[in-house]
Order: structure tokens, then C-alpha cells, then sequence
DNA sequence: TATAAAGTTTAGCCAAGGCTAAACTCATTG
DNA sequence: CAATGAGTTTAGCCTTGGCTAAACTTTATA
């Protein structure tokens, strides 16, 4: 079992990309000084969990990668369990899941996903990798360059930023939400949109953290 | 918020009276060395959680003990919890509560005892302390000393040994259990016990761990 | 009552995971 | 092509929470 700092680097350079991630990029996401990621990547290159290449930058070795999509799994399950019984709103859920994540055993990840019935897509609809790290490819788009004048059905929606997201669920917007795209402002690439009788004006920034799909 | 290690200290002080305790029992409890426990002491007595006479012992400050009630607390409520959506076993429960005691919220704590109806016994029938730290006063006896020829109601069997937890489960015993003491061998203070049609032996020492009522 | 044993504390060490300040590298750009 | 500045690494420090070995107290025993 993999210490909570260490479970969190490894997830924050999985969610930063399969690019290299610098050194400023992961310290600003975890909240933390440059000067001490650079002591940890040195320490999750020694135990194989990361590759590193002075002054580029970090990946994930396959182990890494594993690893990473382990403890995503539990944050998800996680959301998605207090979701289901204790009916959390989805923006209370994923500052619990942070900290419950390092603290479930492989039994009771399995007892959750058990009792949730194996879902694919937790609250946000983000997409709940297997226990062995399967994770199904991507094809949801970003709202913010989506045809215009068609049907589309929210498939995601930010999880990390409760202002955000208790904005989106005030215009109910969440996963499975249908609307529709009226017009796009060329100056700043805002968007107005249809959602049921109401019309909303969506900026830029939000709209590229929301991922939708469409019927062909 | 106190780390880990802390609050696991003061439960265990909790644990073991409030009388005062020694660096070696509760480095026993702990499974850490006597030198350790020293250390962290007085690290906690200079927090005002513990008071500590050299030589002597340990004790819980108002301070302390309030916030042991409180990892007891959450405690309970995971295991009633994970027992209730779950339907995990009585000797699974324990395991997987000792590590999420320390990742649970204020909110979320509130959230599950809502859930749960503020229930104020766990799946072991332990008590279960209120929000702040309110405790009613026990009066369950051990089974070891308890009148022949009377029947019974199991209260509480211990959490902490599945071994002896699943012995008592395969023998129908846990809270609500009626039976009846039908002899007491006086060599060693093992019991002689009718549950319902069936008949066993329980040593005097797992039957001074479970806790009994009955009606006068 | 002197001494041995048991229990406790102190001293000194270590790893993890933070920090700041200073040194280094590398990609511009004047 | 040399100098600057952004980004990265190194050096050295700190706290937490473990450990062992040695010193110290207290209690029990001869
Ligand atoms: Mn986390
Ligand atoms: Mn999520
Ligand atoms: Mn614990
Ligand atoms: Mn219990």
C-alpha cells in the first residue's frame, strides 16, 4: 500500500496527461513547492513508478499508470456510493472522495462496486476505470466546439471546482441534460444555449469543461 | 484536524480506562515500542489532550477524551453504515473502520447519522457517542458473571477479533441473541448455554467479552 | 534492607515529506 | 553568440513518528 502523498502525485501526473508533466504544472496542482516534487519524482523513479528526465519533465511507467487508475477508481466508486445512498450534491462529493480514496481496502472497493452494480460513470459522468485499469476511450467533445443547432446530451461535467459546478447544477446542467446550441459569440467564443424553455449564456471556460455527445 | 497517528493514540487511551495507563500497555495496544509511546506522551500532554506523570502513567484530558469520543464515534457509524449498505459481516467491519475514522468530515459524519436514524449502538452493540461526545452510561453485565437459569439478551459481543466474532456468529450469538446459562463449571468458569434448541460451552474468558441484559 | 527485575524515559538515529535559498540548465532573444 | 530569465534541481533545514540501546525509577524479592 502506497502512502497518501504518494497515491496523489501519481494520480495528479495521470490527470495532467501522458506527456511529459513539469515540475511547476505538478506542484501548482498539488498545492505544494516546485523545490519538493522535484525530491519525490526522484523517489517514484527509484521505485518504478515514474519515468524521469532532468530539467523535461515526468511520466508514468506502466506501474505508474496502474496505480494512478487504482486510486481513481476508489474516488470514483467513492463519489458515486455517497452519491447513491447518502444523496451528497455533486459538488460535496469529491472533497470527501480525496481523503476516503486512500483509506478503502481492495475487499471494500469491491463490496461498493458490488453494491452499485459495476457502473461505468460516476456523478460527474466521468468514466470509472475496471479493477484492472481498463478504462474505455473517450469520445465525448467539449460543449465549447460543438455543432451548433443540434440535440446534444451532457455527458460530463467538472468535479474539482464546487463554485463551478453548483453554478452548472443551478442551470441544470448535469450529466444527461439536453440542449441545444442557439449561437456562438465569434469575440470571446461564449455560447448561447437552449436548455428545456430557458436560454443561457455560457462562457468559453465553462463550456470547454463540459462534455457532451450527440446522436450522427 | 488531528493526524492519524494522534487520534489513535487517544482512542486507545480511551480504550483502556480512565485510570492512568502505562507506556508498555499501550504500546502493546498500539503495536508500536514502549520508547515511541513515551515520545509521543509528551508531545500530547503538551497539546492539553493528555496528562502525564512520569513514571506513572497517562490519562485523557476533558480535551482529549472529547476528541477520542469522537474518533469512537465515527467509528461506529462507519461500521453501522457499511453494515447497513453493505451488508458487510460482523468481523469485517472493524478492519475497514479503523482506516476511514480518520478520513471522515464533520458534514459527512452528520450526513451518515442522519442516514442511519442517529442509531446509538453499532453492529456490535457498542454504544455509540453523540456529536458532542454525549455517552449514556452502560449497564450491560458479562455473560461470565451473569445469573443461571435467566434469559438473557445479548447487548455486545468485542470488534476488534474476528476470529472470535465469526465463532460467536456461527454460533448465533450477537445482539439480540436470547439465551440461557444452564450450568457454570466451576474449574475454569466456562459456561454451559441453551440457545434456543441447541446447546455449547462458552469459555470464561469469551464469555466475559460479551455483554448481556435481562428483565428484573 | 539491599538488590534484582520490570517498567519507563532519554539519547540518538532514520525515513517521509514538507520548506527556503541558492545553483544550475536551457531556450530565447538582443 | 552571449546574456537573460524561466523553470528545475540541489543543498540544507524542519517536523512527525517510528526504531534501538542505554540510563533511570520503582517495585518486588531475597
Ligand atoms: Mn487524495
Ligand atoms: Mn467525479
Ligand atoms: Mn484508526
Ligand atoms: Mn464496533
Amino acid at each position: 500500500m502506497y502512502s497518501v502523498a504518494i497515491e496523489d502525485y501519481l494520480k495528479s501526473i495521470w490527470k495532467l496527461g501522458s506527456k511529459d508533466v513539469g515540475t511547476q504544472e505538478l506542484a501548482s496542482h498539488l498545492d505544494i513547492k516546485p523545490a519538493s516534487v522535484t525530491k519525490m519524482i526522484l523517489r517514484l523513479t527509484e521505485m518504478g513508478l515514474v519515468d524521469h528526465t532532468p530539467y523535461k519533465g515526468a511520466s508514468l511507467t506502466r506501474r505508474g499508470e496502474l496505480e494512478a487508475l487504482s486510486v481513481v477508481r476508489r474516488h470514483r466508486l467513492l463519489e458515486t456510493f455517497l452519491s447513491q445512498t447518502l444523496g451528497l450534491a455533486r459538488d460535496e462529493l469529491h472533497v470527501e472522495a480525496e481523503r476516503l480514496e486512500h483509506a478503502l481496502s481492495k475487499e471494500l472497493e469491491a463490496a461498493i462496486a458490488e453494491y452499485l452494480g459495476n457502473p461505468t460513470r460516476d456523478p460527474h459522468g466521468h468514466p470509472i476505470p475496471g479493477p484492472n485499469g481498463e478504462l474505455y476511450e473517450e469520445t465525448d467533445l467539449p460543449l465549447s466546439d460543438s455543432p451548433i443547432n443540434m440535440t446534444l446530451t451532457v455527458m460530463q461535467v467538472p468535479d474539482n471546482d464546487s463554485n463551478i459546478l453548483s453554478w452548472l447544477e443551478n442551470n441544470n446542467i448535469y450529466p444527461g441534460t439536453k440542449l441545444k446550441i442557439i449561437s456562438r459569440d465569434d469575440f470571446d467564443g461564449g455560447i448561447n444555449v437552449r436548455i428545456g424553455l430557458s436560454k443561457i449564456r455560457i462562457s468559453s471556460s465553462i463550456a470547454s469543461l463540459v462534455k457532451i455527445s450527440f446522436e450522427e
